[in-house]
RNA sequence: GGCAUCGUGGCCGAGUGGCUAGGCACAGCUCUGCAAAAGCUUGUACAGCGGUUCGAAUCCGCUCGAUGCCUCCA
């Protein structure tokens, strides 16, 4: 029997707006797909964050048996970069400003992203498409879109027919608008505009002669719409209608709600079952954003180097902050939160590493399988992690109670509270195991237990002078004393 | 202007029609040579105004405020 038969999840559904028991269309698996990052620059952190949440559920499917396909593009062509027709693509824009070519500037900022969602502990997608690998395919569901009398071409351009669109099916049913509505709210057309009606969107768009990101195509050359390359992609590894779609809250209009159109308008039915929106990460109470130049990148906290912080943090600190807050809510960044994060991260890890050195009883203080259940209640309730936490904390505590022998657990339950708390904090909240954040090596160790032999030798003898000095020594070094009844213990920060 | 989300104790952040999340900070105590760590104890918050209800912070209405989307953005 598999785990996910054990805690069924629910998921709340931007589609609907509730929250639904989840039903894969097939028993055992799971498609799931999410928009990845446009490579034209850095990843910022609020970026960083919806990845992170969907690192999370992908993980936590997987701790529940489900085999999961989990695809994550790179968008690297197509975004417009205004709605003129001149329109070009970001990619190709940022290339002509840095003088080097546009493949150059896809290369360099994929490498970055990989490498920060590395440190992030994130793990890789099961494919992890680009939109230029699929020019071909976005060609043929333009060509669909277009016999079946959804989009027009005008002028070596294609465009989304939104008005006919609307006839027959529901456009705006996941951003809860209405097309009525949004056509009187929207200015007229200027009389050079190419579209039909100012909501169209682009499927194709001409490329001008000093585009250089083109493709040839039945309508001449240029390069396609933003919103295409998504429900290519998706659709081609997942099926046309497949389980879970994914992104940040900002793309929920007009780019999912634009993928459903194109998916409705080409196969002729809802490509999602389960649509996620993950929420903003916030700086000073306002979104971060490339645009206005609202943001941190991963470096800058990694290293502490920004005036926003007064030190560094470890990804590992970064992830457990992020993870302390569900991942619908808007979330505030700062100072103060990381700091707070830290301790709580530091305290859990701690608590973990001494649960090797317990000693077992006869019977347990601490109902263990109780507790367990409701970390999977917490997890399978819409992937709520900062239940998940306040469960783990209340194990800390206990563990902590029988480390200073206030409490007594058997050796049955010891293990399946280390195998669970394991779980949950390295496998499905993905936060890296501390000797792998601490960089720990043996010698170290060794070094650190003759000195605090030393210290305890000096403190036998009353020479504090002497054992302060270690003590206050090491912590200059970021390495805490720890001193028990059992002996002297050490952390790293 | 339209649509959406939200407003919780010093800070961060869950949750919910009645039975006190959690983390951090603060205070007292225990332990300690002194600290740190750990443990124990204390904090009764839910924007405002109405309404529904035996009972609402939780449901409904209004007001105020914040944020997001409506043009590229996770």
């Amino acid at each position: 029997m598999q785990l996910y038969e054990q805690h069924p999840l629910k998921i709340h559904n931007s589609l609907g707006g509730k929250k639904e028991n989840f039903k894969p269309l097939k028993e055992g698996y799971v498609g799931m797909y999410v928009c990845g990052p446009t490579v034209y620059s850095n990843v910022h952190l609020g970026n960083c964050r919806t990845f992170m949440s969907f690192d999370m559920m992908f993980r936590y499917f997987r701790h529940l048996g489900y085999k999961v396909r989990y695809v994550r593009n790179i968008t690297d062509v197509g975004h417009l970069e205004n709605d003129s027709d001149d329109g070009e693509d970001k990619i190709a824009k940022k290339a002509k400003l840095e003088q080097i070519e546009p493949m150059e500037v896809v290369q360099r900022y994929t490498v970055d992203f990989h490498n920060i969602i590395k440190q992030f502990n994130l793990l890789p997608p099961s494919i992890e498409p680009t939109a230029t690998g699929h020019i071909v395919e976005q060609i043929e569901i333009i060509k669909e879109i277009i016999e079946n009398g959804y989009a027009y071409v005008v002028n070596g351009s294609v465009y989304f027919d939104v008005v006919t669109f609307n006839e027959k099916f529901d456009y705006g049913k996941l951003s809860g608008r209405k097309l009525e509505d949004m056509m009187a709210n929207t200015r007229q057309l200027t009389a050079q505009s190419e579209k039909r009606n100012p909501q169209d969107f682009a499927l194709w768009k001409k490329a001008e002669e000093q585009h250089i990101m083109r493709w040839p195509s039945p309508w001449g050359d240029g390069f396609p719409g933003w919103h295409i390359e998504c429900t290519v992609m998706s659709t081609k590894y997942l099926g046309r209608t497949f389980d879970i779609h994914g992104g940040g809250m900002d793309l929920k209009f007009p780019h999912h709600e634009c993928e459903i159109a194109q998916a409705e308008a080409s196969y002729g039915k809802a490509p999602v079952n389960y649509w996620i929106h993950t929420n903003m990460l916030t700086l000073n109470g306002k979104k971060m954003s490339k645009s206005i130049g609202n943001n941190v990148f991963p470096h800058e906290i990694f290293s502490g180097d920004t005036e926003l912080l007064s030190k560094a943090y470890a990804p590992a600190v970064v992830r457990f902050f992020m993870m302390q807050a569900h991942y619908s809510s808007i979330l505030d960044l700062s100072d103060d939160a990381l700091q707070a994060s830290e301790k709580g991260y530091h305290r859990l890890m701690d608590a973990i590493s001494i649960l090797e050195k317990l000693e077992t009883g006869s019977k347990s203080d601490f109902d263990v399988q109780t507790w367990r259940q409701k970390c999977y209640d917490a997890m399978s309730d819409d992937f709520n992690t900062p239940i998940l936490i306040a469960h783990l904390f209340d194990a800390v505590k206990h563990i902590n109670q029988i480390k200073e022998g206030n409490e007594m657990i058997t050796e049955v339950d010891l293990n399946l509270l280390s195998d669970t708390i394991k779980a949950f904090v390295y496998d499905v909240l993905g936060i890296a195991p501390a000797s792998e954040a601490q960089g720990d090596s043996n010698n170290l160790d060794g070094v650190l237990n003759l000195l605090i032999d030393l210290r305890n030798e000096a403190r036998a003898n009353k020479d504090f002078q002497t054992s302060d000095k270690i003590r206050d020594e090491l912590v200059s070094l970021g390495i805490q004393l720890k001193d028990g009844k059992d002996g002297t213990t050490f952390s790293l920060n």
